[in-house]
DNA sequence: GTCTATAGCGGGATAGAC
DNA sequence: GTCTATCCCGCTATAGAC
């Protein structure tokens, strides 16, 4: 699969752009191909139905985070540095006033077509694999304290993320720091419980 | 505001578990209608239009928590017990597959209708609220041990639990009592850190 | 309080000309 | 690769009879 160009690659980024704000149902042919100045029979013709153009959303998206990993781990980063960059990601979202993709995606699963279900089944173990990964190397260096397992620890990580780019659209983007903030503040090796600051 | 009965209850009901399965865009007059075995237009009777039938759903549930609220409340439980209960409450949006109204509400939150919009701000406080002072209160007994304000610690808490609903969709219910466990551990008094247990 | 009937819109999708 | 034209569907909502 070689880059997308064009037209095709338009629609690809409208479409996402879109799902990122409300899911499957908020991206329409009408809405792309008004967007593009075109009609919605083109838009057919690059993505035949919606299950394709939803699907190709998905598959596109975890490609660039196969890159943005394949980057990062290159880098001989530390795991803080790691984890802030991922981090990262999702402030990406939210500076655009987006959910992310396991919102979206999770909001209607049961009703999406059955090829976005397994990308996005796929793409949720992409980040859980990656992030249990950082968390087991960084406790193992005492960069992060934790009880339990990395896996446990990476769904509480990852699910906060989620719900809290949901949350800022209610309460602004000030919760996001304030998740990660207390995120990061209670896998701190100097941590001192009970204490208030 | 009295008790609902009858048909018009019933609406609200199937209404409501329409909208925790996908949110604002989820329930239709026709697909309550037919639910109910009668036409469209005497939906629109009890409930003129959509917002109207969507802040009743949100309005009645601020109410329900409320009520529980005063019960747990009065119950003299400690926090451990409170904590529990609260997640509980979420546990009966996974055993549904459903969402929960954070996320039903959030996932739109931009096209929602403004009344909604207004409802869906004041429940988030009533949760979050509630659950900080609780916080507050389990850290001062020594009951919960974590770092930071007890506001952030609850909207780590909130957000993850909302994440987590959405992400059970993908991959099953399991996810719920790891995030669960793992947020219990994380806040436990004699936990060890770096510990593997 | 529920019905029939209908209006008007936006959605996904297709056939066939250019 | 894009166009015009069209189809069928589900949606919210309303008027007026019963």
């Amino acid at each position: 699969m070689t880059q997308l160009t064009g037209t095709k690659k338009m629609i690809l980024d409208i479409a996402e752009n879109l799902f990122l704000e409300g899911g499957y149902g908020s991206f329409s042919y009408k809405h792309i191909s008004c967007a593009l100045g075109i009609k919605n029979a083109a838009v057919h013709y690059h993505y035949p139905t919606k299950p394709d153009l939803g699907t190709a959303i998905v598959v596109r998206a975890r490609r660039r985070f196969e890159r943005w990993r394949e980057n990062i781990d290159k880098r001989g980063l530390d795991p803080s540095t790691k984890l802030d960059e991922f981090f990262n990601l999702f402030r990406y979202f939210l500076d655009a006033g987006k959910i992310c993709y396991g919102g979206a995606l999770g909001i209607n699963f049961t009703a999406l077509p059955e090829k976005m279900q397994e990308e996005a089944h796929g793409m949720g173990s992409d980040f859980l694999n990656w992030l249990e990964n950082l968390l087991s190397i960084g406790r193992q260096e005492g960069v992060f304290a934790f009880p339990g397992d990395p896996q446990d620890q990476a769904i509480v990580i990852l699910s906060s993320l989620q719900g809290v780019l949901q949350m800022a659209r209610n309460y602004g983007p000030s919760c996001f720091d304030i998740a990660k903030s207390q995120i990061i503040r209670s896998m701190r090796v100097s941590g001192v419980l009970n204490s208030h600051q």
